[in-house]
This record gives C-alpha cells, sequence and structure tokens, in this order.
RNA sequence: GAGGCUGUAGCUCAGUCGGUAGAGCAACGGACUUUUAAUCCGUAGGCCAAGGGUUCGAGUCCCUUCAGCCUCACCA
C-alpha cells in the first residue's frame, strides 16, 4: 500500500509533518486559540492564572439576595423602558458555562459550587479595558466579577458587571455545554469534568460528604469515639475476602491490605475505649462490579455491654439521620420505585424469611437439600447451615425489596459471633437488606477467648484459606483472653448507603476515582 | 475469570447492501446593546481504538490486542 519512492527517513518525516500540520489545524489549534487569548490576557496586564480573590459571595448566597433589588416607580414609558432598578453590589467567582454574545453585549453563565448566575457584560457599561478582557474568555475560564445585582427585561436575575477580575485560563475545549460528558469510561477517568459538566455529578458528591458528616454526627451523639486503626496488617482478618499483599522494606516483611476493621476495633474495646467506631477504606482483591469496587469505604462500630439489638436502634438512626441530613423524605425515589424508610424498619428471623420465600420449612433438611439440588448447587459433604444459607441467598436475599432487618443467623455461618443463650444454634446477628443489597451486618460480639480460638481452627480446617471467615490471629485471641466487655458489633458499607441516599444504581458513580486499568 | 455489547472530529452522536466520512455543540471570521439550548451568513476541523487479514476497493466483513459497559462468578 505505501510506496516507497525516496529514503525511508525522508518518507517518514514528510508523513510527520504532514500529520503534526494536520494537528495544528486539528485538536491543537483549539488549544492554539485558547493560548492566544491567554497571551492577549497577559498583554492586557492580567495574570492569566489569577490569584487571591477575597470577599466574594457564594452564588447560592447571591441568588438569594434577589429581594434587596428595589424597582423604581416608573419605567420611561416614551421608550418603553422598564423601571429603573437598583440591586445590591456583589463580587462573585466562578467558571464560565455558558456564553452568548449579542453585539456590544455579552451574557455569561458562571457556576461555582452553590449555583449558577447569569453575568451582563456590556461594551459602554464596563469600559474599554474590561470589554478587552472579555474578548478573552472562553467556555471554562474562571473569572471573578463586581457588579450590581438586578434583572433583565425578561426577569432572569442577573449581575451586571462593573469590573471584570481574571481568575484562571482554561486550555483545553469543556465537554459538550448542554449535554456534558457522557462516556461513562471518559466520567471516570476525567471526574474533574464530570464533576463540572455534567449534570448531578456535583451534587452527588457533595451529598455523599453530608451523608459521612452525618453518620459522625449520629455516632457523637451517641459518645462514640472515632479512632484510626491500621491498614497494614499481618493477618488481614475480620472477613472473608482476598486481600491485597504488600511488602515492607525494612522491616523485609510481607503485609497484607486490611480487608476490615473488626479485629482492631475489638482490642481497644478490650483497651477500655467502651465505645468505638472506625470510618475507613477496605481493600478487597476481588472482582469489580457496579456494587463493588476493590476499595471501599466502611463503618464498624462497637459498644461495650451492648448487643445485636442495640446495634439496631443505632442503624435505624444512623440512616435516618443521614437522609434528614440531605434534606430528603424518607421515602426514597430508587430506580423507578420508591424505598419506604420510615422507621422502625422491618424485623425477621432467617427462618420466618426462609420459610416465606424458598418455601421449605427451615427444619427440613432432606427438603433443604432438595430444593438446592434442584436449583443446582452442589450440597454433597457441606453442612445444612451452609446448604440453607446458600438457598436463602439464592431464594431470599434478592426478594428483600426491604429496609429488612434479617434476624438470627445459623451460628455455623458466624464465627465471630455469641449465641442465642436458649439455642446454641442460633447466632446473635442481623443483616440490614434493602433493595437485594446486603447494607449492614452486625453481631452480638464473641468475647470467649477460647470459643473464639476454637472458631478459628475449625474455619481453618478443610477450608480454602481465603474462603475462612476468619483466619486464625493468635494476637487478638490474646487480646480477647484479657477480657473484651460483651458488646454489640456493627459494619455498614457507606458506598451503598450512599447509593441508595442518591438514587445511583452503580457505585462507581459515588466513588468519585474507582480503580480502572490504565489507559494504553 | 466466562459470555454479550460498545469504541467514528475536543464533546454528544449518525453512517443503509462493502464504493476512502456527516450533523449538533465547541472553535475561527462577519452582523446584532436585555439574551438565555440566542439567531443568521461564511470557514476550518478525521491514521473511523490499535494491529493483521479477505477484497479491485473496508468505518462497514474476519482474526488478534487494548479499553469501557452489562450479565454471571467471588464478595459488602
Amino acid at each position: 500500500m505505501t510506496k516507497e519512492n525516496g529514503p525511508e527517513k525522508a518518507g517518514l518525516t514528510e508523513k510527520q509533518k504532514k500529520i503534526a500540520e494536520k494537528k495544528a489545524r486539528g485538536a491543537a489549534k483549539l488549544e492554539a486559540d485558547r493560548r492566544e487569548k491567554l497571551k492577549k490576557i497577559e498583554e492586557l496586564g492580567h495574570d492569566p492564572w489569577g490569584g487571591r480573590f477575597d470577599n466574594h459571595l457564594p452564588i447560592g448566597e447571591i441568588r438569594s439576595r434577589e429581594g434587596e433589588i428595589v424597582v423604581g416607580p416608573v419605567g420611561d414609558c416614551e421608550t418603553g423602558k422598564a423601571p429603573q432598578q437598583t440591586g445590591p453590589k456583589v463580587r462573585a467567582a466562578g467558571r464560565i458555562v455558558l456564553r452568548r454574545k449579542k453585539g456590544k453585549l455579552i451574557f455569561m453563565d458562571i457556576r461555582d459550587w452553590t449555583g449558577t448566575i447569569q453575568l451582563f457584560i456590556g461594551k459602554i457599561q464596563v469600559g474599554e479595558e474590561n470589554w478587552e478582557l472579555a474578548q478573552c474568555l472562553d467556555l471554562a475560564d474562571i473569572v471573578g466579577v463586581d457588579g450590581e445585582l438586578r434583572r433583565t427585561q425578561t426577569g432572569e436575575l442577573t449581575i451586571f458587571v462593573e469590573q471584570l477580575h481574571f481568575l484562571c485560563k482554561s486550555i483545553e475545549t469543556p465537554p459538550d455545554k448542554h449535554k456534558g460528558l457522557h462516556d461513562p469510561e471518559l466520567r471516570q477517568r476525567m471526574r474533574y469534568l464530570d464533576l463540572i459538566h455534567t449534570e448531578g455529578s456535583l451534587e452527588r458528591a457533595l451529598r455523599r460528604s453530608k451523608i459521612v458528616q452525618s453518620v459522625r454526627n449520629s455516632l457523637a451523639e451517641e459518645c462514640f469515639v472515632e479512632v484510626e486503626g491500621p491498614t497494614l496488617h499481618t493477618v488481614a482478618g475480620g472477613a472473608a475476602a482476598k486481600p491485597f499483599a504488600t511488602h515492607h522494606n525494612a522491616l523485609d516483611i510481607d503485609l497484607n491490605l486490611r480487608i476490615a476493621l473488626e479485629l482492631h476495633l475489638k482490642r481497644l474495646l478490650v483497651g477500655g475505649i467502651e465505645r468505638v467506631y472506625e470510618l475507613g477504606r477496605v481493600y478487597r482483591n476481588e472482582g469489580i462490579s457496579p456494587r463493588h469496587n476493590p476499595e471501599f469505604t466502611m463503618l464498624e462500630v462497637y459498644q461495650a455491654y451492648g448487643d445485636y439489638r442495640s446495634m439496631m436502634d443505632l442503624t435505624e438512626k444512623i440512616i435516618v439521620d443521614a437522609i434528614e441530613a440531605t434534606g430528603q423524605p424518607l421515602k426514597l425515589p430508587w430506580n423507578d420505585t420508591v424505598i419506604d424508610f420510615t422507621p422502625p424498619f422491618a424485623r425477621k428471623t432467617y427462618d420466618e424469611l426462609f420459610e416465606e420465600y424458598a418455601g421449605v420449612s427451615p427444619d427440613d433438611e432432606a427438603g433443604i437439600r432438595a430444593l438446592a439440588e434442584k436449583i443446582g448447587f452442589n450440597t454433597a459433604g457441606k453442612h445444612i447451615d451452609v446448604v440453607k444459607n446458600e438457598v436463602f441467598e439464592e431464594k431470599v436475599e434478592d426478594a428483600l425489596v426491604g429496609p429488612v432487618f434479617v434476624c438470627d443467623y445459623p451460628a455455623s455461618i458466624c464465627p465471630l459471633t455469641k449465641r442465642k443463650k436458649d439455642n446454641p444454634a442460633i447466632a446473635e446477628r442481623f443483616e440490614l437488606f434493602i433493595q437485594g443489597m446486603e447494607l449492614a451486618n452486625a453481631y452480638t460480639e464473641l468475647n470467649d477467648p477460647d470459643l473464639q480460638e476454637e472458631l478459628f481452627a475449625k474455619q481453618l480446617e478443610g477450608q480454602a484459606e481465603e474462603d475462612s471467615m476468619a483466619k486464625m490471629d493468635n494476637d487478638f485471641v490474646l487480646a480477647l483472653r484479657h477480657g473484651m466487655p460483651p458488646a454489640g458489633g456493627l459494619g455498614i458499607g457507606i458506598d451503598r448507603l450512599v447509593m441508595l441516599l442518591t438514587d445511583s444504581a452503580t457505585i462507581r458513580d459515588i466513588i468519585l476515582f474507582p480503580l480502572l486499568r490504565p489507559e494504553g
């Protein structure tokens, strides 16, 4: 296809030249245009990268001052001009998101994190110097303005600019001004662009922060203390998950990133921090899905002298408080339906739900095995509770619209949990399900060191190590031997809570920087 | 890790039966002093994800690779 007329090098240079020329006319031209204006801004005596800009008001606050606009008694009937208005002098800063030129007028919308407002820039009104500067403005540049807050003839609340301040040049072309970013890959890789230009993206991020803040406030109200445990563990325990492996050079030891917060928080319980929690990142070396990211945010709470019932009340409080903190009603939209968070949430036992949705008595071992086989599970050699739980996950969990507390799990699948006094086959544990998602998990914590050691050992027997709920952690057992007060413990998946409270179908919309393969 | 779908201008998307590329927004030039998805006239912008193949001819068909999305598995 290619002809080699001249020397190869010369041919390549020719081709490279052509590509360079094309680029100069193509993508790079957009940048060149912006750099041209950047130069012009400098020539006009302004710093294209701006500087400190004091005393501006958030745009949301400026909008709330609309009532201060005073309209004069009469308009000019002869010229048909609107009545004179006098408004407050305001100073604002924001990014240019829309721009409309009309002769010697420019209308622009600038946005900050509290809202959007229109600017009016008239050549006569702002004077020659400001007008020259205004010619150098592009979409996505950041400007500050001083002006008067009034309404235009069409009633739009507007800052009539008197003085323009240049604050930052953008030398890249922004996405479509109305559609924003749609490509999910770009939205994740260039989250900053997504936040600026995609509707609802910034609001979602800010709402997450409000939710997290609310969770901390709720816990503070109940006198819980926030701590920070280690993320580098020699034994990654407290959950059944594959850890990330890493290495410390100076000590020359292999380490894992934590998969749960549990075991160190319980050590603190032993140490006398009676109400303790951590809200932090955990890491699990597992698959990625709309509900799973390799690193995610987990809340774990431990309360001395409580049990799983105390944790149920706390869970309800944390969730209801968070909904209120985001200014939402207790009936929240979710996909095409509505979730009713009005407390108290339903509380049902594992066995009740099993019978209801699986249609088999929870005590009918043969019936359960038959059903499991019918679904396609291999039940050979498996403990009945394991089989039962497989059926539960298949038949019940997805059907739980919730919110519903599923209480009292089979003890054999809960190695870190205290059993019921009157029935040692049942563990004092609940999971909160909403829309088929497991949102919270709580126990009456096991504090018998001998039983804990036994259960650790039993878990290790004949089980793939990564499937083990709890790897043997002798140091933790030693802590228990010193006496951990009886306690309730709770875990909440913060990302999933945020998903539910922001009507987000994928975890990638509420984790700002989800894990992606590196580009090319 | 398995299966399905997707990748075309800076962004959002068309592209028929295989005949070497289109629109809107953004950009550039021009008109317009109360616009608001502003409008109108004109201009420019593409290694069609990457690499191979089939063909006279590939954005289009085939193979490989890369990335994303969805479903499943693991899990919260």
